[in-house]
DNA sequence: TTGCAGGGGTCAA
DNA sequence: TTGACCCCTGCA
């Protein structure tokens, strides 16, 4: 899955399968990493800033230590599992997902903090992406902490600082209606510390029931949170790109949002949110079912 | 310049 | 099942 090839001036050489930047950053699972214009990708792992350059085989990660990569990249680049072997079984599934696997081959589902994503998608509802990454921008050069590396940019607020932040200072991020929802899951969550490792724990059933439970969050949030956490890989979150690509390549009809999921579990199976993920960089792409 | 529609949804009626 | 919701952006 990966390989270290070599580590000079303090620049880590990684051999990654199956993996390509710009599909798996922007393919709608993340709002933190940027590319300038000389191709090097810039974004926050937890507290430490992390800048890589893709050259089509290898990956090299700028000052970073081999510990370092141990530590915070192995995780969430989810590099300890086979893509190539799932986008094989999910390409024998129909020309569809061929189609789709073919297109996005360098997307890797990353494993991102719990308290990141949930608070990230409970941004993004009802809302436009460049929009959700200025609102989450916002709230972290606010409320963050500073990350290691001498970069700018600040950490994801945790738990705490959300949670005393009084709703007019959240509502400085511009998230409009949001800031309330934030506000409240972010008190539940600082009433009770240990909510936020312990609920993690529980099987993924049962942390969509919690989500479900929490202001603010529905269906699509929710498997969000779960898919992308990397606590689900099942979950089939479903928005309108999605809605639509699975009635145009599948149904051929409008379709309720209750038989899509219905349909996604039978046929995709255990990688149904993996499935997901290359449907919705295909269609969003291919302005399929526009 | 102004107005309007719509955006990786959710909630309440 | 339907409209309101904050705010921003793109487009007439």
């Amino acid at each position: 899955m990966f390989r270290i090839v070599s580590s000079q001036n303090n620049n880590l050489e990684v051999e990654i399968n199956d993996f390509n930047p710009h599909h798996t950053f922007l393919c709608g699972q993340c709002f933190r990493w940027n590319a300038d214009k000389g191709g090097i990708w810039t974004g926050i792992i937890s507290d430490l800033g992390v800048r890589l350059i893709w050259n089509g085989r290898t990956c090299t990660f700028l000052n970073m230590s081999e510990s370092e990569f141990t530590d915070y990249c192995v995780r969430y680049f989810d590099l300890e599992t086979d893509y190539g072997k799932i986008k094989a079984e999910l390409a024998k599934k129909d020309e569809n997902l061929k189609a789709a696997v073919f297109h996005g081959y360098g997307i890797r589902l990353l494993r991102q903090d719990f308290w990141e994503t949930l608070i990230s998608f409970l941004i993004s509802q009802n809302n436009n992406i460049p929009r959700i990454k200025k609102i989450i921008e916002s709230l972290c050069s606010h409320f963050g902490l500073p990350v290691r590396g001498g970069f700018s940019q600040k950490t994801f607020p945790g738990v705490p600082a959300l949670a005393n932040a009084p709703l007019d200072e959240l509502n400085i991020c511009r998230g409009g209606y949001r800031c309330r929802y934030i506000s409240k899951t972010a008190a539940i969550f600082g009433q009770t510390p240990s909510l936020e490792s312990n609920i993690q724990k529980l099987p993924p059933a049962e942390i969509r029931k919690f989500l479900l439970s929490l202001p603010g969050i529905g269906e699509k949030v929710a498997d969000c949170v779960l898919l992308y956490s990397g606590l689900d890989r099942s979950a089939f979150p479903i928005d309108r790109w999605v809605k639509r690509v699975i009635e145009t390549l599948y149904f051929k009809r409008e379709t309720d949002v209750n038989s899509i999921r219905e349909f996604a579990r039978d046929y995709f199976g255990d990688n149904a949110g993996i499935a997901q993920q290359y449907l919705f960089y295909y269609a969003r792409e291919q302005k399929i079912g526009v």
